[in-house]
DNA sequence: GTCAAGTATCGACATGTGTCGATATTGACA
DNA sequence: TGTCAATATCGACACATGTCGATACTTGAC
């Protein structure tokens, strides 16, 4: 499916010097990651059972008020990192396996010297 | 060797709920990357042969100043994503493979089930 | 229609961040 | 020693960001 496609399309961070259009893109994603509050979102929401979250399951987990993780959740959905979906009164996320990949990508090849390093322990779970 | 150590510390988004202490320790090193011309100086370093660069490499591709450039790779050293060397009057920085490490393995099991979903394409170089 | 609960928006505030010019520091070299 | 080039630090500025309380907006239930 399409959800492939991303992991070809962005920017390995060790390829080629990225160019500031592909930085000025792949940016705002990190940046809406780069909060501790949303890092924990995202991470919440992820390793739900089926991979998704009630808004109201996830206030309660922090000390901060209820448009305080509103306005997180919505900076994670603008910058394309969670979808959002409206079911009666309550808002449900689910992580863009598409965004999550892209994000991947970017650290693949920096990850592939760091595998082939270890020769030892065939890379957990690539080969069958 | 201990490369990979943190291959294996560092916070599987996916795996289970992100603690507020890993959330603290990871969103600086997100944080560091999430602006475009700390991402480009990240990519011009890795992607340069021996993956090093000099600062006086780094400078002339931007239209910053000297001291902005300064002030992104000291952001950058200091969250741990940079080595820096003083060699005479010239600084090389590299990457830090760990750093890059834990970072990929943040996305390692995100990545994964985008993968498993695309069993048409045999998961790209990852079966033999 | 009214009410209550979940969620979003607004305005305000303190703090953080990217950028600059000016200047200091460092190290090579004549 | 003095000078020059590479780099770092400083102070300042505009702007972005995280947070809150107050309030508006949905939507299901009575």
């Amino acid at each position: 499916m399409s959800i492939l496609d991303p992991l070809a399309c962005c920017t390995p961070l060790a390829h080629e010097p990225m160019s500031a259009d592909q930085a000025a893109q792949i940016a705002p994603m990190l940046k809406a990651l780069a909060d501790p509050v949303r890092l924990r979102l995202m991470s919440m929401v992820m390793s739900r059972e089926g991979a998704e979250a009630c808004a109201c399951e996830l206030l309660p987990a922090f000390d901060l008020s209820q448009p305080t993780i509103s306005h997180h959740l919505k900076v994670l959905h603008e910058s394309g990192l969670l979808d959002r979906e409206k079911r009666g009164v309550w808002v449900y996320f689910r992580a863009r396996p598409e965004a999550m990949a892209a994000l991947g990508s970017l650290f693949a090849t920096a990850l592939a010297p760091a595998l082939a390093t270890a020769t030892t322990p065939a890379t957990a779970g690539a080969t069958a």
